[in-house]
DNA sequence: CTGTTAGCGCCTTCAC
DNA sequence: GTGAAGGCGCTAACAG
């Protein structure tokens, strides 16, 4: 391995020049730094970043935590950071935490010994409190991306849950829709508590009732429980619509469906939150589409500001908006029934 | 922060003794071992693994360098490296070029930099080379995955390029399509080069011939263009079916196709590389599918192999297998012609 | 079974 | 403009 000392020595300098040098800290003298700058590039010298975290303690390297790395939301947010990071000279490594709190930890403790300089993370839920109150305890800046914990203080970039939950379901409702489930992710998570919260509020400010309400995982795999007991109902008390509180469940209920030969949208609407990403071969589904990338970017220049001492005292809490996209899969039924 | 030293303070004993709890190495006491493992806890320490690196050389850190994070196949491939990583005490940093060289440049020096123990790798393309002989000169062991490079010894895990492409032309040609044209990704990459052979070779066993070939960029925004080129060509001439190098290409082209008003698979039969993944609502496309999963989960064991020195001498070149699964986008055109 | 010494590669501080 | 000394936190090697 090359170190400074091997540079120094073809140099004809001492150690410290070099590390001047790679730092361009110091005055030095241009003919002493130009030889030295060829020296490193001929032996092909890459700092020790080990050795440099060990005597400066920082890094310039972020981490993002996210919680599911095949849902293209998180990918999208993925590279909103890697953008803003690269700008700003910083480096970035991507944890996945697949919703396990366990990884979560595991992660977090790595992330402390390897000595990022921030970590950006979306909780897996609220038990995530004790891993952000490690990060707390070691002095690691953080921002918190998608979800709030409470009785954490950090910066954070969240969606506007309750915004884009009246948006879907005003449009159900205005497309004649009276009986609406919700299929919603785990109650341990900000989004999916401020997803009910909102649907029930905009339900009731319509004279409707919000009954059918099911529990989930974000990334489920088996939607097929919660759609066999909503078409237990009888008829006239069976949901004419779903909303899903992300993607992946709306995804999956859907498919459920269809084993049950139930058809999209004709005789069930379906509406999530966030779009299906970059191989979505024919879109479908009506949404309420955050933007992710900006998650990402946004989140990244915050943690950065923290990092750099650039940030003012109070945390800051950026809300970005939802936006409605409306396709196939959310029907005008007035429309069906009269032609029917 | 809390070093040894200050557990050692606390539990009197000597630094080292403390080390050797943590690494449980040498014989310690039970009585010690518990009193040192009691501090531990109680002061919250975690290693400080930039010094451990500096001493040891180790860092129990792979890195996974892919060129698109947000196409499922990597993904996929990501989340068996994941898996096989922690079963062995590792943990997984992911670094994502987005298909682009200096990015990619950008990383190795970083991961160099940072000391991880090995690096699995899809090189952006034949110009990675130089960056893979940069991990060669700093000892980092390494295995390529998805792409291999001439010159470079190192395990591979591939998939069957030209398996999977002789199935799917196959299946073309067994639905009636005589000319067929090739949406190719860039010929700087081995898995381009060897589906283009393939193709060829595959079409010329069948008294085919291979004219309509198009390049473009794995991930490219613009179809449009070779679609155009495409549909500019007289009905005699023009292809009925197009065999994409992989997923993204697919769709671009199906979506530039539907802007001309083409429809698939009626007017056109389309097939590729790779599936969509787990957001794919109304599976359509006829796919070879990879088993991304298993290109991150064995590579990583090869990888783990080669850095704990249980490898064999010479390199270890796996090839994973291309299953055809047919779906809509490929039609059975005399079927059609008769009917018409 | 436990402790001491020295060094990993770099940078901060102080000196010239 | 440049250099020397010391230390960051940890562990290998040796000692007892």
């Amino acid at each position: 391995m090359v170190t400074i000392y091997d540079i120094a020595q073809k140099a004809n300098v001492s150690p410290m020049t070099v590390s001047r040098v790679i730092n361009k800290s110091g005055n030095i003298s241009e003919t002493t730094r130009k030889k030295v700058e060829e020296i490193i590039k001929e032996m092909g010298y890459i700092p020790n970043s080990s050795a440099r975290k060990l005597s400066t303690n920082k890094s310039k390297i972020l981490a993002l935590v996210i919680t599911d790395i095949t849902n293209p939301f998180f990918t999208k947010v993925t590279r909103g950071a890697e953008d803003k990071a690269m700008q700003m000279g910083y480096q970035l490594i991507l944890c996945n935490t697949d919703e396990n709190l366990k990884k979560e930890s595991d992660y977090i403790n790595m992330l402390i010994s390897s000595g990022v300089d921030g970590v950006l993370i979306t909780p897996t839920g609220d038990q995530s409190k004790k891993n952000l109150r490690t990060l707390i305890k070691h002095n690691i800046p953080f921002t918190l991306l998608d979800r709030k914990i409470e009785d954490i203080q950090s910066d954070e970039v969240n969606g506007d849950s309750r915004e884009g939950t009246r948006k879907l379901i005003e449009h159900l409702i205005n497309q004649g829709h009276e009986k609406i489930a919700l299929f919603n992710g785990p109650l341990n998570t900000s989004t999916a508590r401020e997803r009910q919260k909102a649907y029930i509020e905009t339900l009731k400010i319509y004279g409707l009732e919000a009954n059918e309400i099911y529990q989930s995982h974000y990334k489920q795999e088996n939607a097929n429980e919660n759609v066999k007991k909503l078409l237990s109902l009888s008829i006239t008390e069976r949901p004419t619509a779903i909303f899903a509180a992300n993607n992946f469940i709306a995804v999956n209920t859907i498919k459920a469906l269809h084993l049950h030969n139930v058809n999209v949208p004709e005789e069930m609407s379906v509406v999530c939150f966030d779009d299906l990403g970059p191989v979505d071969l024919y879109p479908f589904l009506t949404v309420a589409s955050q933007p992710a990338y900006n998650f990402g970017f946004t989140g990244t220049q915050l943690l950065i500001d923290r990092i750099e001492k650039k940030a003012p005292p109070e945390y800051r809490k950026i809300v970005l908006p939802a936006e409605l996209i409306v396709r196939k899969s959310s029907i005008n039924i007035k429309d069906t029934k009269t032609l029917s």
